[in-house]
DNA sequence: ACTTGCTCTGTAATTGATTTCATAGAGTAC
DNA sequence: GTACTCTATGAAATCAATTACAGAGCAAGT
């Protein structure tokens, strides 16, 4: 590959003089830049990435951090957030934590080498504590309302009023016992944890209620399909389910239909997400718009990378502006199952 | 941030000891060692990653390109990547050729300007002609059969065989209108086009078998529902369907058992993946190890990676090694619908 | 004629790491 | 004592770009 100074020896002019040519400087005459122009067609030039980016401090490059990226919520993340980042210039690296070999500190290496220009948190590190802490020192941008709760810059929908709004609807349409399903990362999609508190807030404000935790292994129609039998056994008086997926719920309906289960008479049942499967079945569901979010996301963070280009490199000297706070609007879809 | 010199400085050693040390080198002195330690945990000092591949020629990153990061296969093949890079420590960087900014150039640009090193192509660009030349200059693998046909080593389940396997296997449980249903992006995925030479294969074998072409505008199960109608009223004599993804093949499966249509007694429906839906719904489909093949593609790439690192950079003086062709396994997986 | 300002170009420093080459001291073999 | 190897280190070049600074040439204004 051809470099800067073959051009300029090509040309017969400095290398300054070809990279303000390359820069869209002023100051080039006609003639140089006829002259360089032929030269990179006839060498076939192209900048070399790393020399650029270690001289401006700018790499051009995010990533994106997902619990996996084959899952529908997420990937529907990542696939908005790649779309912004080529509208945006970027390049998109994508990351993610249910793989054998990874860790944190993995996760955190690009931004620490500064390969990257910031980062977009979507799903917990561990311990969160330490990390969030870590992560203040980079331009980091979150995808989940527990992640967000540090001094992190955040974007989310609001699991505790949307879980509130599912289950107050459940509770209209005459579910008593409502059956929570939780996310398979219980532990790790901290976003889980507000849902149960807003399960708890919720029982303590209509006595006659009564709220059952189930904890799904992983988050797939199949097990959703397994979990009907689960309930009929383990609690029969169950005749409402807010699940935290659409997967999950698509999978109990379908075997509830199998078996003949009247829905929503006897159960109803409520997603999140909206995905087509939803549309299809007939679903009542919540629908986030995860792409947008995944767009939007890409946005913040762009935006970040401009503001303190302008305020000088490296630290924050100035005033580190507060944190912003996004909330994504959700909304309720009723259908055919509540 | 901190770098080498000042490492450098606050111990009094040269930048070369400092960074033989951080490489593992041989020859540095226990002292040595140790005051470099210290001062790494006192300055906080993480290497210049952008320093550091511009020195050796190496990125540490790799990209894969596909149609859509939402899309249950593509986002399947990127989580088998993501897995096997972080396995291989590489970083994975995502692009999407559905974006509305997006052109094959801008996904060329990493490989060009040599921010990554090298590249997974599951998706075509077009004009493929002209680009897959292109290609050859780099390091590359792609995920597709109709695409690994130019001088690139390849990674993909034989569409040809696969759809002939699946079209006789109709064939035997009775249908004699089998109706194939095209990707969504059937231009753009070329082993569509190989799959209607299968068809056309399969129709000269059996003379009283007939092939009717349907293209879906996407491939969701919404859009797999909406097509029994079209088939009934435009195609009331198919009796066998054939799709090329699950998601179309489970909204007909719905369609039809929602309208009473004896599945597989009057229609027979195979699908294409064996997704977790497919499972559920019974619906007999090809299984294809997407998410392993993702993990293959990194570890090709990474075997090309080692390959002409020590073929000394640049281009390949020696001989090119010949393509590798890697057929990927796929398997009939006979459930209630057919 | 002299100053001022604009256009255009080149020299050389800079970015942060790696690596070649040179060198010096210590230990061992003859 | 001399020749040799092995360990440990530093100075300086290198990777490919960007940019501060200096300066040359030319036109216009005084």
């Amino acid at each position: 590959m051809s470099n800067i100074k073959d051009l300029a020896r090509s040309t017969g002019l400095s290398t300054a003089t070809v990279s303000r040519y390359l820069n869209g400087h002023p100051y080039v005459s006609k003639e140089a830049q006829y002259a360089i122009e032929l030269a990179i067609r006839e060498l076939g030039y192209s900048p070399n990435a790393a020399a650029r980016s270690l001289r401006s401090g700018k790499t051009g490059r995010i990533a994106i951090v997902v619990l996996d990226a084959s899952h529908p919520f997420y990937s529907a993340l990542v696939a908005g957030a790649a779309g912004a980042a080529v509208e945006y210039g970027y390049d998109l690296l994508v990351q993610q934590t249910c793989t054998k070999h990874w860790s944190p500190d993995r996760v955190l290496q690009p931004v620490v080498t500064r390969a990257i220009d910031a980062l977009i948190v979507a799903t917990e590190l561990e311990p969160w504590g330490e990390y969030a802490a870590e992560l203040e020192r980079f331009r980091v941008v979150t995808c989940d309302q527990a992640l967000s709760q540090a001094g992190l810059h955040g974007l989310y929908i609001d699991h505790y009023q949307s879980t509130l709004d599912g289950l107050e609807h459940l509770y209209e349409r005459g579910a008593r016992v409502i059956a929570c399903l939780h996310d398979p990362d219980h532990d790790r999609c901290s976003s889980s944890r507000i849902r149960v508190s807003a399960y708890e807030q919720f029982a303590s404000r209509y006595s006659e209620m009564r709220i059952v935790q189930l904890e799904a292994e992983d988050d797939t129609v199949e097990t959703g399909a397994s979990l009907l039998q689960r309930i009929g056994s383990e609690f029969p008086e169950v005749d409402g389910v807010f699940s935290g997926s659409d997967d999950l719920a698509a999978g109990l309906l379908l075997a509830a239909r199998e078996a003949g289960l009247d829905v929503p008479g006897r159960l109803r049942i409520l997603g999140f997400d909206d995905q087509p499967l939803a549309r299809v079945l007939g679903l009542s569901t919540i629908r986030q718009p995860v792409r947008k979010m995944g767009a939007r996301a890409v946005h913040e963070v762009h935006r970040l990378i401009q503001r303190n280009a302008s305020c000088g490199r490296g630290r924050p000297n100035g005033r580190r502006h507060a944190p912003d706070k996004i909330r994504v609007p959700y909304r309720l879809m009723i259908r055919s199952t509540t």
